[in-house]
DNA sequence: GTCTATACTTCGATAGAC
DNA sequence: GTCTATCGAAGTATAGAC
């Protein structure tokens, strides 16, 4: 027989709400505080809400992770619609929320396959879009050392872990590699 | 009354079996599937043994840290001495398991507060003497570029993100990066 | 759409026998 | 040094009443 179990619309609000819960912990206390005990306390719900809204934990962690995704591909995509697109470019990589986001899914895609493939889908997309704006820019003899998508992963790389050990309080040779990029932004994009 | 619960020596063998058991996990499922009952039936045991061999899991996980941290120094110390110490370097750096090991801890660090404190120890120690490294090289113009401790943050920063996507099963400019960082590693331990 | 109630599992941790 | 036995807490998930 088959369940007769119901579950939720995406268009609600309280979903929006536990998704809401879920990201803040994430954010703050690593992947494994999103239990539903948490969640539901977190938006000040009952644990039974987030299996009513999500079926499993992998279908939340999935639902998180998507709409995250459109976001920030939204985000990037007015980031480099704008001026100083390498500029913007730089400063979404080095918001602490969304890294530490990155991170924590990171971690958990290693025992989520669901989560692996959603998670290497969307950063192929992000550094194709990031490779885009290195190979709009003026070609001098700067930009020209290195292929679009090196600069990509270059950027990616750096921002990542900057922010990866501010948030554990290391902080060796950050000033001067902030200084790096700094001047090579300059370069690439002097007003 | 004071406690009369007994503890295992660091000696053990038995601790030691523990101990590789809790890495082996932690490496392949993350840390989330660290726990006394996996560490125990991984390493053919009964979970007790873990309390009795680590007061509690916080304790277990410096344990590990700590371990590997001595034996990542000893490491680090023979690249360095070797007759091509960048070239070694970087190939401590793209140690898949060793970097699978400092993103779970990262992870972890996130919250365990005794865990974060000696991960920033231990990365300071780290980039000091990569960074030494770099100071140690014939001072060209090339490596002049940027400060010893620059490179050392560039090195770190490409190899961790190279091998946690390559993890995931992202790979787009991978290559091309490879290929930047050979050409560097050429020139600056030419032959 | 949200609640109560509940089944089942796994966790960390401890006491005490052998 | 390792075992059996056991606790209470927390986890995922489901059924059914309101």
């Amino acid at each position: 027989m088959a369940s007769v179990r119901r579950f939720g619309l995406e268009s609600s609000e309280t979903r929006a709400s536990l998704l809401d819960a879920a990201e803040q912990l994430m954010c703050e206390e690593g992947y494994a505080a999103v239990t539903s005990r948490r969640i539901a306390s977190q938006a000040g719900l009952k644990p039974q809400l987030v299996h009513y809204y999500f079926r499993t934990m992998d279908d939340l962690f999935l639902a998180m992770l998507r709409r995250r995704t459109e976001h920030n591909r939204e985000r990037l995509t007015r980031a480099l619609a704008s001026s100083k697109p390498l500029r913007a470019l730089w400063e979404m990589n080095t918001d602490p929320q969304g890294t530490a986001l990155i991170m924590e899914f990171s971690a958990l895609a290693n025992h989520r396959k669901a989560i692996r493939a959603e998670i290497a889908r969307y950063a192929g997309q992000l550094r194709a879009m990031q490779a885009e704006a290195f190979a709009r820019l003026p070609a001098d003899d700067r930009v020209g050392t290195h292929a679009p998508v090196v600069w990509s992963m270059l950027m990616t790389s750096i921002s990542r872990i900057l922010v990866m050990e501010q948030a554990l309080g290391i902080s060796g040779g950050h000033a001067e590699t902030l200084a790096l990029v700094e001047r090579y932004l300059c370069e690439f994009e002097s007003r």
